[in-house]
DNA sequence: ATTAAAGTATGTTTTTTAACATTATTTCTA
DNA sequence: TAGAAATAATGTTAAAAAACATACTTTAAT
């Protein structure tokens, strides 16, 4: 069973193309020194405080990373989907994490150690700049948040999160129904708001006809009004 | 004159550490390519949409970065000082910029092109894993930013600018008076509330004898204090 | 030196958002 | 499958913050 799981399992250097730019010697090294792990849907992966020992990057599932604010507040950094890393901003900055991280549905990872991907970056400069380019998307994309999260209002935030996760993961066969079922509480730390003017809000969406919701599955009806909902603030 | 100044100035190694990892090479290398930039304060450096083509180090004076939000309300996201560079995100995200920055007071700049600083990355490993440390760094910064701007309050938002302006800049020789004098406005937006929101809540912590105000000078009376409001949001 | 402009200070009003309360519904698990 | 726990839905109220208005003060320019 276990041996079947790994069969479907596409290679590390076909679920993150930078690795595709290792030298064969270097591919070898990575490939003895990776291990997969395995985690149930809420599984911790880390959490806040712990050391930072290995790079990750998701090969099934998604993962939720969050932090907690004033008063154990969660606020959703980001989801990690297949192909996607983490965990690597706090090993390079050298700091303990200031973020957990769980499992969000069934997830596999490949965990690479610290000391082999700071090798690896040592001598590829490939590598290296793939790190540099990625930290730097990242920022932009932290500092753009900051931005939204503090000035535009509730709708703005919501409708800002709903398009994110439907440029994330897509829509179903339907064309309409975004691809990842959140629960209001999470769809609100997102957004920052409680959950309550998550439920209200989306409802309001609903009466407006921008939206159609079944328990946890969201249609966008109307994704232009959406996207200058978003952007207005 | 113009000479004069040029004696008075650091040389670029000595400004910024990272360049004497260099090889010698390199750094005549550098040294052959870089320029000095004057700007008088309050002038551009670069604007929201410009193209990054260098990459600078501040050797004189301050620098402000800022983004324009919800109907261009700004948002002071750093204040960049001596020896530290900036303009490096976008650079290596190969995006346009997203922030404007200005010379928060005369400030002097070694300006460094693009393909200069990226022929050293290539070919220099520690400077690369400098700047992936960098970043990495300024990312935690933004996301613990992100949650502070959203869940504290305003006067914990507005004690976290003071301390960390305090802590960035330290103080007079009065060892109280914060080495900075922004306008209430930069405040505010540095703290994500109207100015009018910064003036009270100054005047506010006056009256609570943490603060005491001269014009734009700042004194801190109450440090513990301050850190509290800012910790507990 | 005078005037305009920018910045500062506060009071009042309005809007936005969070907090709370209650109920219904779904999901999990023993 | 019953019962508990989590999640969802809404109405009501309270608090926080923005918007607005006005007056005063400092700074800069002519």
């Amino acid at each position: 069973m276990a041996k079947k799981y790994e069969e479907e399992l596409k290679s590390i250097e076909e679920i993150n193309e930078v690795f595709k730019r290792l030298t064969p010697e270097q591919l070898v090294y990575l490939k003895q020194n990776y291990e997969i792990l395995r985690f149930r849907k809420n599984e911790m992966v880390y959490t806040e405080g712990d050391t930072p020992t290995h790079i990750y990057c998701v090969a099934k599932g998604k993962v939720k990373i969050f932090k907690r604010g004033v008063g154990n507040r969660t606020q959703i950094m980001r989801m990690v989907g297949p192909s996607e890393s983490f965990a690597y901003r706090a090993m390079f900055a050298e700091e303990n994490f200031v973020t957990c991280a769980t499992a969000f549905e069934p997830t596999v990872i490949y965990s690479i150690p610290r000391e082999v991907i700071r090798n690896l970056i040592a001598h590829n400069a490939d590598l290296a700049w793939h790190f540099i380019h990625k930290l730097s998307v990242d920022l932009g994309i932290a500092d753009a948040r900051a931005v939204s999260l503090t000035q535009k209002h509730i709708r703005g935030r919501l409708a800002e999160s709903l398009i994110f996760l439907r440029d994330s993961y897509g829509y179903e066969e339907d064309g309409a129904t975004i691809s990842i079922y959140l629960s209001r509480e999470d769809l609100a730390s997102m957004s920052n708001m409680t959950t309550s003017n998550a439920i209200r809000t989306l409802s309001q969406f609903c009466v407006d006809k921008i939206l159609a919701m079944d328990g946890r599955k969201i249609k966008i009806i109307d994704e232009d009004q959406l996207r200058r909902i978003s952007k207005i603030g």
